[in-house]
DNA sequence: GAGTGGTCTAGACCACCAT
DNA sequence: TGGTGGTCTAGACCACTCT
């Protein structure tokens, strides 16, 4: 599991050490320089390390002075960015169960969320639905493309697909483009949410694409709106 | 208004040519060598450029293949991010018009929105309706602390508050944190929105820090969900 | 003035893709 | 095999902060 890249092997020890408040939380790391004998490397691997760890949230840098520690115990919930519901799960430990409604091989339907351009194309329909400390709080309905996955087995559906996908099928799951919603629930989604008639529900549909580009999946999450919260960490572009 | 950055005027001058097809959705840029001949500067410092491309969504880098020009247009909403009212107006169109409500100096209030660790602090309050095509949409709350932004005046609030801080204070706005949820809307904001006792509103609750790390705006936008749609472009975090 | 991060350079070696 | 991006180095100069 050691990583090749120097910086990211830097960037995880930081990270733990963070975590674990060897560094704490509004004191400064060490210099730049510092780091760089630390660790035995040049200053520049040491700066993509802490560009990681700045993109993240976990630091401030700040000129003349050093790298600021911040709380990230504030933000840590990590639905921002892409983080399957398993990782989630297991950061948050929040209890949660997940029931598979429908595992089946199909071609991509009209009218369907999927966006025109692959309508018709053979996919994997998985509906999970997900349970928070016994109360339904999630549905969760994915397209996997069948010419980048052919079968997706139901343990898998049960478990972690991204996990599948990563380290067994070696894909690179590199960016995705989500959109938010709110919308009126239909009545399956209100049965198996367990929601009154006018309740509204956040969808959450989202297009998730490799590293060479190829889109692969689509989803479609609707959430309990009384349980939905998204955590952002943006930083502002420079112009 | 020419930058100082080398890697940056690159990135602006990349991203105006893709923005005006010069270099067209699905084509590859010249690659990082021509690139560095092209603009005299070093393969780093054009790395640096297409770094910032590729967090902003523009392109997708494929090993072996070169730096590939993605469809922008379809997540052209940025929401996400640091991005101003006035900013997102401008960029969209969207025929929106702002009505001032309140501007008073105060302290910050215990119970309000803001965390903790400001109430007490001396702050300006505005409180601003958004109306995009003559139907009201949002309502803006913020708290600017006085400790760095001593007075903001009518017409700033009225027109761009960013633009105020950034351009006319010279402060550097860096980072923020972003919460969404879904709540009943009380009946002030039912009557301000114009909508029925049932509805929900989608809130966005943030801090705001600059450069150095000082907190110096907390805002909450509350949307009417029917208009409410937030875009996102996410990268998976290498582990 | 000493220390910090911000930028930039010229060169090197590697893994991957096309042919 | 030649071109592409991915990583890493050693050194340089600058702007900023602190004392």
């Amino acid at each position: 599991m050691t990583n090749q890249n120097k910086y990211l092997g830097i960037y995880q020890d930081l990270v733990t050490k963070i975590t674990h408040n060897i560094y704490e939380t509004g004191s400064y790391l060490p210099s730049e320089t510092q780091l760089s004998e630390l660790y035995g490397s040049s200053r520049e691997t040491i700066r993509k390390a802490l560009q990681n760890l700045l993109t993240n949230g976990y630091i401030q840098k700040i000129r003349g002075k050093g790298s600021l520690v911040l709380d990230v115990k504030r933000f840590v919930f990590p639905v921002s960015g892409i983080t399957s519901y398993k990782e989630l799960d297991e950061s948050l430990q929040m209890e949660s169960e997940t029931r598979v409604l429908q595992l089946v091989d199909m071609t991509i339907p009209t009218g369907s969320f999927a966006p025109e351009s692959v309508v018709g194309d053979q996919a994997t329909f998985i509906e999970r639905l997900r349970l928070v400390k016994n109360e339904p709080s999630v549905i969760d309905r994915d397209y996997i493309l069948s010419n980048i996955v052919p079968t997706v087995p139901m343990a898998v559906a049960q478990d972690s697909i991204y996990d599948y996908f990563e380290n067994k099928l070696g894909l690179e799951i590199s960016y995705a483009v989500k959109k938010i919603t709110v919308e009126p629930a239909d009545p399956t989604v209100q049965k198996l949410l367990d929601i009154p008639e006018t309740e509204s529900v956040v969808v959450v549909r989202s297009e998730t694409y490799l590293q060479d580009s190829r889109l692969f999946q689509i989803t479609e999450a609707i959430h309990r709106a009384d349980r939905f919260s998204f955590v952002e960490f943006a930083r502002r572009i420079k112009k």
